[in-house]
DNA sequence: ATATCGATTATCT
DNA sequence: GATAATCGATATG
C-alpha cells in the first residue's frame, strides 16, 4: 500500500498552481492534478487534502460532459477561462467540484473525486456530520472525502459559494508540494454515455480513492 | 460479500 | 416530466 507522504510544515510553502497549468487538455490536467493539494482557506485555518482521484471531461466532443450540448446557464463557467471552479448540484443533494481547463471556448474540465485528508480533519468531519474518535483509522478518515459529493461536503463547497472562483487566486485553490507517485487509469464512474474511454485517474493502491472501502492486505502473521 | 433502493431538486427536453 | 459526473441504508447469500 502506498500511503502518500503527509504534507508537513517543513516543506516549501505551498504555492497555487499557475494559470498555465490549466491551459492544457483535460486528460493531462487530470493526471497532473493527482498528488497536489486542494485547499479551502488561506492563512491559518485551512482545510486541505491530497488529490488522489480525478476524471477528465472533454467538452463539446464528450457525450458524458455537461458541456456536450453547448453553453447553458449551469455550465457557463466551463466555456470561460481555465483554472476556475465549476460546481454543480446533482441528485437533489450533492455538490461536485471541477476545475475548467484549456483556453476560453474549450469546455474541458476535471472532476476532483477524492482527497486524502491532511489538515483541518476535525472541521471536515464536522462538515460531513461524521464522528471520528481519537486516533481515527484509515477506514474512518476515508469516509471524509472519498467521492465527489463527500469531498464537496467536507470542504463546504457549494454552487452559491464557489462556482466560478479562480482556483489560482481565491480561498479555494490547488497547491503543489512536489509529491509524485504512480498513476492508474480506468473508465469514468456513474455515467451512462461515453463509458469506454479511460478518463478516470487514481494514485495506485491509495486507500482514499472512491469505491469499495479499503481493506488491509492480509499478512500471514495477522491471519485469524 | 454483492445488490438494490430511496432521497430530493436544479436543470434540460 | 425525466434525468442525474451520488451516497447511505437495507436486504440477501
Amino acid at each position: 500500500m502506498t500511503l502518500t507522504v503527509p504534507m508537513d510544515e517543513t516543506r516549501p510553502k505551498l504555492k497555487p498552481l499557475a494559470r498555465r497549468f490549466y491551459l492544457r487538455t483535460p486528460e493531462l490536467v487530470a493526471r497532473e492534478l493527482l498528488g497536489n493539494i486542494l485547499v479551502r482557506g488561506r492563512g491559518r485555518h485551512r482545510l486541505a487534502g491530497r488529490i488522489v482521484e480525478t476524471e477528465a471531461y472533454l467538452g463539446l466532443n464528450d457525450a458524458a460532459a455537461h458541456a456536450a450540448a453547448g453553453p447553458t446557464a449551469r455550465n457557463a463557467v466551463l466555456f470561460g477561462p481555465a483554472g476556475h471552479a465549476y460546481v454543480y448540484f446533482i441528485y437533489g443533494m450533492h455538490y461536485c467540484f471541477n476545475v475548467s481547463c484549456r483556453p476560453a471556448g474549450n469546455a474541458g474540465c476535471v472532476l476532483i473525486r477524492a482527497l486524502e485528508p491532511i489538515s483541518g480533519i476535525a472541521a471536515m468531519a464536522r462538515s460531513r456530520g461524521v464522528e471520528l474518535g481519537i486516533a481515527p483509522t484509515v477506514a474512518k478518515l476515508r469516509r471524509l472525502a472519498s467521492g465527489p459529493g463527500r469531498l464537496a461536503a467536507a470542504l463546504g463547497i457549494t454552487r452559491a459559494r464557489d462556482n466560478g472562483k479562480d482556483v489560482t487566486a481565491s480561498d479555494l485553490w490547488i497547491g503543489d508540494d512536489g509529491f509524485k507517485t504512480a498513476i492508474v487509469s480506468t473508465p469514468r464512474i456513474g455515467i451512462t454515455r461515453a463509458v469506454d474511454p479511460q478518463l478516470r485517474f487514481l494514485l495506485a493502491d491509495n486507500p482514499y480513492v472512491s469505491g469499495k472501502p479499503f481493506r488491509a492486505k492480509p499478512s500471514p502473521a495477522s491471519r485469524r
